[in-house]
DNA sequence: CCAAAAGTGTTGAGTATACACCCATGA
DNA sequence: TCATGGGTGTATACTCAACACTTTTGG
């Protein structure tokens, strides 16, 4: 666990307090949240540009201070709505930057995420700690605050990485999408075209949707929409 | 990165300060490292009994509060060596936990990480925050303190991820082996026998080894020895 | 010469890839 | 009727799993 054998500080014969109390770090905890969703140019990231503090005016995932009481999800979840006004998105904790001087003004521990939507529309009102925020194409990332680069490849490696061998995609989606969608998504996050017919062959093998009886109509031939028998993310059975 | 957009307490306005002092946490910030080594009842943790605070007498993994100016790897480097002596082991990140009552006395983050050693035999004396310490096999582990059961499951599972697309059975191996020690590495991890030929024909494929000229004589038919040519954990290229 | 571990190939099944044409609809 | 995106099958290359005998040494 966490302080494992460590004697909380109050029970320590006084000689110990003075020699830990100088040694023990009592950093900051912090969560930081890579926001994705696929838009009109692939694959984007939500950036907000910060009001205040040493990195005024850079472009900073969405974060936050942990609070009293608060679990790791419950304080990216919070940050997440204080920034963008979403309150259901996929969470998933990715990695922990702990290094003393990655924040200038003083010693703070940042547990990384990644959130993903399924629209890039859904995005609400920041609070007043940004100036603003925006989507940025994967490519054209401007340049970060802190270490956030950092977790912006951190949390593009696991996301390709988990489309492979889960249904992770089902928390880029609307609950029902027609294969077209479901296949832009794939080849918006692995950045290359993928064959329609094999696609669409390795998904159904893969027995992760059911087909809707609805159809989505447009300017040409309806497409069947399906949806994912689970929304939950989970690994996909490989026998 | 962090603390992303938010003041520094000392550079806000005083309502603020009285406000956000009120709801910021200051958790301890701590690393509990699960050390891994293949020994002769397969694969093996390295427990500590912990001889005081709340949970004396438990068994728990290698940890400690993180000090100051101390990066989490380092913290996880140095929580190793008091409680084992290890100081050049494979150390590799895992999970933050965060739940604000995962310890009962006060409110701990802890970032677990998983190390890997050649050999059980290298482990040396404990400090004193320790009444001792021993290896388990796999699927013998004694009830543990605080969360650490689900940071022995992490790791499990994330070793055994690793051992399919990386090097990293290279942790858990001396400079030198004979193929059919690096056979019971994966068999341990993977907890399944592996056919030799096909084994043999797999790693090599990887083009992960060079052979070395010397040879291991036992009582029987010598075998070659192998080493990884590179002994720095890396993904393996799939093409 | 015997016991024990090291070393070595082939076959068959299943999986992954490459590839092009017809269909249904709205305009 | 035409333009547009939706939907479908096959042939081939490759990968993975199953499987048993010979070799080399020490005792």
């Amino acid at each position: 666990m966490a302080n494992a054998g460590e004697f909380p500080i109050e029970n320590r014969p006084p000689a110990a307090i003075a020699h830990e109390a100088a040694a023990i770090a009592r950093p900051k905890v912090a969560v930081d949240t890579v926001l994705f969703a696929v838009g009109g140019r692939g694959l984007e990231y939500y950036l907000l540009q910060l009001a205040g503090g040493p990195n005024a005016g850079k472009w900073a995932f969405a974060g936050g201070l942990v609070r009293v009481g608060e679990t790791l999800d419950g304080a990216a979840r919070r940050a997440l709505r204080d920034a963008s006004a979403l309150t259901n998105a996929y969470l998933e904790q990715l990695f922990s930057f702990g290094d003393p001087s990655r924040d200038p003004t003083s010693h703070v521990v940042s547990v990384a995420y990644m959130a993903l939507i399924d629209n890039p529309k859904r995005i609400g009102a920041a609070s007043s700690k940004y100036s603003g925020g925006r989507w940025f194409a994967a490519g054209e990332l401007p340049e970060l605050a802190y270490d956030h680069s950092l977790m912006a490849e951190y949390a593009l490696a696991r996301l390709r990485a988990k489309l492979e061998y889960t249904n992770i995609a089902c928390a880029l989606l609307p609950p029902s999408f027609t294969f077209a969608e479901l296949e832009e998504v794939y080849a918006a996050v692995l950045e290359r075209p993928l064959d329609r017919r094999n696609f669409r062959r390795r998904i159904m093998a893969m027995d992760l949707l059911r087909r809707t009886p609805e159809q989505r109509r447009g300017a040409h031939r309806p497409a069947a929409l399906y949806a994912f028998k689970h929304r939950s993310v989970r690994a996909i059975q490989m026998l």
